[in-house]
RNA sequence: GGUCCGGUAGCUCAGGGGAUAGAGCAACAGCCUUCUAAGCUGUGGGUCAUUGGUUCGAUUCCAAUCCGGAUCACCA
């Protein structure tokens, strides 16, 4: 209806003033709350042009408008707005259509987008193989999750990948504190989580080292000496050039090692409920930018240095020279995503490959891009770097080092607990089954933490405090799941019996109001996909479930006036209720039946 | 220093050329013999960082400045 209004505009200004705007530069805005109608036209532009009096315009502009399009009912002219009110037949005929079946041919356009025929591939996560997720690692599983199945329901076909960073120096600092210190211990043993085992050797290294860099410096030794000459330094490295050079003791403890961490990164990615239909490991691919390396060379994209580096000048575009390959024939970061990037491209053929990574590699990301443009790669354009802000504490950044991180599965147990504890507070779940309970307070905990993180603009840096920033009051996941448990019970007191057909009647302004938000719901869909943000459709399904709070508290369902106001209002609850269901699931939020 | 991102209520965040700038939390005042009060209704709270410019109209776009962050490795 709003293109439709634009359109129409367009071709009645031009005709009436002989101007050229096309749809597009006409505005067509949601009527504001204290102004009647559901959606008005801008007509400032025209004003000057036209040299009449904005009401003069807007009638101008109404008169033919309600000529042209027969569902709008009246209109009326504030300053340069033209409010128009549609008519009761066409919000009646909206809700019948979308409540259809799911499997309706309506319904199913309603709550998905035709196809794009176009193939998407999101990577997210990504972490490396030496230490548990985090919080960082949580928003960008969130995040990643989310866009992914936004993208499915805008009409695209997606495929997930993940990629883990499961080789280097750093992987090698977890495996040599654990040879040195581990005393054989397994996740088994020890009774904990094998990513939290391998962590905790990864912070041995680094208190080890500096007890040795501190007694080599009261040796009179220099820090800058004492940092290179320390035994673990020296051991760690000779381990990495192990690795590469294939022992078999190394790669061992290697696999032993990692296959721990996916272990317990898998009982997490259960836990948050994401999935993924490739996981990448950089140990099969950082090989693969060689030959990349030399086909650079051979275009003459790239250029070798003096000392053998292989190195490309991106000065032209703004950025600095850049080396792809190390003088002695090894491969930097940049080179392994080449490979990767083609790796993946050969695998799937997807029209656009976006990255989920925080802003912090925004450099790393544009030079991706260029080199691969710079190649004549098929799939350079479709590089997308979704940068996200990072998630800071309220003392400031998240550091490992200084034991500020917040931990995935810890953060995500707290969060369960303490939707357990207010629930049965509340007396909430007296008559539900054991396993009913721990479902919901699962349930409530994720929603609480999913929503907290998504409705936040995922460009931005956020603060989150552990203790202070969940809720499940207002604004918040609990708040939604908690509107869509009330109409479910409705419908369950209403027998689930009601009619899908229902006459013309006048709505009231809160089932106005509720009906317009409904309707804009494809279009949340396309913009969030189209934007890459969840929290354009977070932010949608609160003004939904607020406005039908409003709605539920000014009107009864069940002692409607009427049967078809009764029927009418079962309808739009019904409906309001796939809505936010349908979008939560968007988010990777579930909805409860009860609470 | 170069480049990029941000600065909106006490706090966390929406709005990104249009009407009197919005939510939630926190504070205060009301609403449960009636469909779930994790709810609803209301009150107070703002120099939209600053200064210029473009425009019929700027919190929104542009420039400069200030403040905060990121980045500019033969680290990942």
């Amino acid at each position: 209806m709003e293109q439709l209004l634009k359109e129409k505009t367009a071709i009645i200004v031009n005709k009436l003033y002989g101007t050229n705007f096309t749809a597009q530069e006409i505005t067509v805005n949601q009527t504001a709350k204290e102004f009647t109608g559901d959606f008005t036209v801008v007509i400032f532009p025209f004003i000057k042009i036209a040299k009449k009096k904005p009401e003069e315009i807007g009638k101008e502009i109404g008169d033919a408008l309600q000529m042209e399009i027969s569902e709008i009912d009246s209109y009326n002219v504030v300053k340069g707005f033209v409010n128009f009110k549609l008519k009761n037949e066409f919000w009646n005929n909206f809700l019948l259509k979308s409540s259809a079946d799911d499997n309706s041919q309506e319904a199913a356009h309603f709550f998905s987008l035709p196809s794009t025929h176009k193939k998407i591939m999101v990577e997210y996560a990504g972490p490396n193989t030496n230490k548990p997720l985090h919080l960082g690692h949580i928003r960008n599983i969130f995040i990643g999750y989310s866009v992914s199945e936004i993208l499915k329901a805008a009409g695209n076909e997606v495929v997930k990948v993940n990629i883990y960073n499961d080789r280097g120096i750093h992987i090698c600092k977890s495996m040599l504190a654990y040879q040195k210190f581990g005393n054989n211990d397994t996740p088994k043993s020890k009774g904990i989580k094998g990513d939290h085992l391998v962590g905790d050797y990864y912070v041995k290294f680094d208190q080890e080292l500096k007890i040795q860099i501190a007694g080599l410096m009261l040796n009179g030794m220099s820090e800058e000496d004492a940092k290179k000459n320390a035994p673990l330094n020296v051991e760690v490295k000779e381990m990495l050039l192990k690795w590469e050079a294939g022992d078999t003791t190394v790669r061992a403890l290697w696999e032993m090692m990692n296959g721990w961490v996916y272990e317990g990164f898998e009982e997490t990615y259960q836990l948050i409920g994401c999935d993924f239909n490739k996981h990448y490991k950089e140990s099969d691919t950082y090989l693969l930018g060689k030959n990349i390396v030399e086909e650079g060379l051979s275009k003459n994209v790239f250029y070798k240095r003096p000392d053998g580096a292989v190195s490309i000048d991106l000065t032209a575009d703004g950025l600095d020279e850049k080396v792809l390959m190390r003088s002695d024939g090894t491969s930097v970061y940049i080179t392994q995503d080449l490979g990767t990037a083609d790796l993946r491209y050969q695998d799937f053929e997807p029209d656009q490959m976006i990255y989920t990574v925080a802003n912090e590699q925004d450099y790393h990301f544009k030079v991706l891009k260029l080199v691969t443009q710079k190649l004549g790669k098929k799939y350079a354009d479709g590089i997308n770097h979704l940068s996200y802000g990072m998630v800071d504490l309220p003392t400031g950044k998240m550091k490992s080092r200084e034991g500020t991180v917040v931990d995935a599965d810890d953060l995500i147990e707290e969060m369960i607990r303490t939707a357990k504890e207010q629930t049965l507070e509340l007396g909430k779940t007296e008559n539900f089954s054991a396993g009913e309970a721990e479902k919901l307070y699962y349930e409530l905990g994720m929603g609480a933490l999913k929503f907290f993180i998504l409705k936040v603009d995922p460009r931005k840096r956020m603060i989150f405090n552990p203790k202070e920033s969940i809720d499940f009051h207002g604004f918040t996941g609990p708040f939604i799941q908690y509107t869509y448990a009330r109409i479910q019970s409705v419908k369950r007191k209403a027998g689930n019996s009601f009619k899908n057909t229902t006459p013309q009647i006048a709505v009231n302004e809160s089932e106005q109001k509720l009906l317009l938000q409904l309707y804009l719901y494809p279009t949340i869909i396309k913009e969030a996909a189209a934007n890459l943000d969840p929290a354009l459709l977070a932010n949608y399904i609160y003004f939904i479930a607020k406005n039908f709070n409003s709605f539920y508290a000014e009107n009864s369902i069940m002692q409607a006036e009427t049967e078809n106001i009764k029927n009418f209002r079962l309808l739009l609850s019904d409906l309001t209720a796939r809505v936010l269901k349908k979008g939560m699931k968007l988010l990777g939020i579930e909805v409860p039946e009860r609470m």
